[in-house]
DNA sequence: TTTAAAACCTACCAAACGGTATGTTTTTTT
DNA sequence: AAAAAAACATACCGTTTGGTAGGTTTTAAA
């Protein structure tokens, strides 16, 4: 019980679960989640296949665990807390868009978003994929919802505002960007970025 | 040279490349371009692996066959053509986008868009593929542009308005609403069709 | 220090994969 | 009708895949 992770001190078995979980994150990133393999996994954590099944029963089982426990804290650092700064609500999108767009340096424009990568991949293949997804998207969505509404409260926008229409076209236009992305690099969400901020000119 | 396809007199070695093509066209849209198989296609189309392999060097000369001689036309028909219609600018825009989203009766909201799916997968993992859907896109895009344009010269959309930045927030639209589509189905659609026409109505 | 549970390793397996080699049939040309 | 080219079929191959069996080491509880 020496291994040490975010300050806390976990068992070793819980360690290399974690790291299992982290590589299988980095590798899926750039390959894609069905072709990357077991042997692909262990090949860079230096662990073996037993322990590998030791930790999950199959690889769909460690897929869904690696969204629950890799990607959900990661979107809820990139999106919720910087969401809840005190700022206009639409500065305070825009900002948060435009930071996991440019500054967000272990995603590379050409491989995308990982969490729109495994919806666009999973969801249409796997049941249990799709619900923890669907999760994931629900939170975000919600967030973006509570801002929106917060702007409403505060005069900054429109009475009239769907916001749930609203934050549902904001999301599809952040999933959009990121599939054109891979085709034409970060030149794309500069432009991207420019028409996004006169969407939300357009609802305040 | 008896077989018939779109009105055309085909040799026999052409229909049956043809097939192949519309086959994996149909699984891949599926299941994904790296999941289907070879075995997958021939399967469906009671043609032999020795077959395939005589029109097709590789299996992923198949794959950008299949994107020129299937996609390409496809595209067309649903994209470039409606767009030619004699409409205001932003009501045949809307149009297009609507009738694609609901009266395609091939594409399943829960698959999302051929096109798109390919374009998440296949992108970043290989340049002939990126090549030419990049240029699948290029003409989507120049087809909106060109829309927007006539509307500025015919005075209804403002003048102000960056073509280039519109059609791509459009496009990105596009893509985000078929990648959400497969979480939440037809449902979320409709929603997006209505900001959608929200923001049109914001360039005019 | 013993003991039991947790954590891990090696070697293996059947199925599926993309692709090839070699031959046969069908079609077209002469 | 003969010859040549196009179009297909069958059987096979090496590799990779997700997963298992069975044993060994490491850690923590008694």
């Amino acid at each position: 019980m020496q291994k040490v992770l975010n300050g806390k001190f976990l068992k070793k078995g819980e360690y290399t679960r974690h790291t299992i979980l982290e590589k299988a994150f980095e590798i899926s990133y750039k390959k894609g989640y069905q072709a990357t393999s077991i042997d692909d996994i262990i090949a860079l954590t230096s662990v073996s296949k037993g322990a590998f099944f030791y930790h999950f029963k199959n690889k769909d089982e460690m897929g869904l665990a690696m969204i629950n426990e890799i990607m959900y804290p990661g979107m809820y650092e990139a999106l919720v807390i910087p969401l809840n700064e005190d700022k206009p609500a639409t500065q305070s999108i825009y900002d948060m868009i435009k930071s996991i767009l440019m500054e967000t340096p272990a995603f590379d424009p050409q491989y995308g978003c990982p969490a729109v990568n495994i919806i666009e991949e999973m969801a249409p293949l796997n049941v249990s994929f799709k619900k923890v997804l669907s999760g994931l998207v629900n939170e975000t969505q919600n967030t973006l919802e509570k801002v929106l509404l917060k702007g409403k409260e505060e005069g900054r926008i429109r009475k009239e505002l769907n916001v749930k229409q609203s934050s549902m076209f904001i999301i599809t236009g952040y999933m959009g960007i990121r599939n054109l992305g891979k085709l034409y690099g970060v030149d794309c969400y500069q432009e991207y970025l420019k028409e996004l901020k006169r969407y939300l000119s357009s609802i305040e």
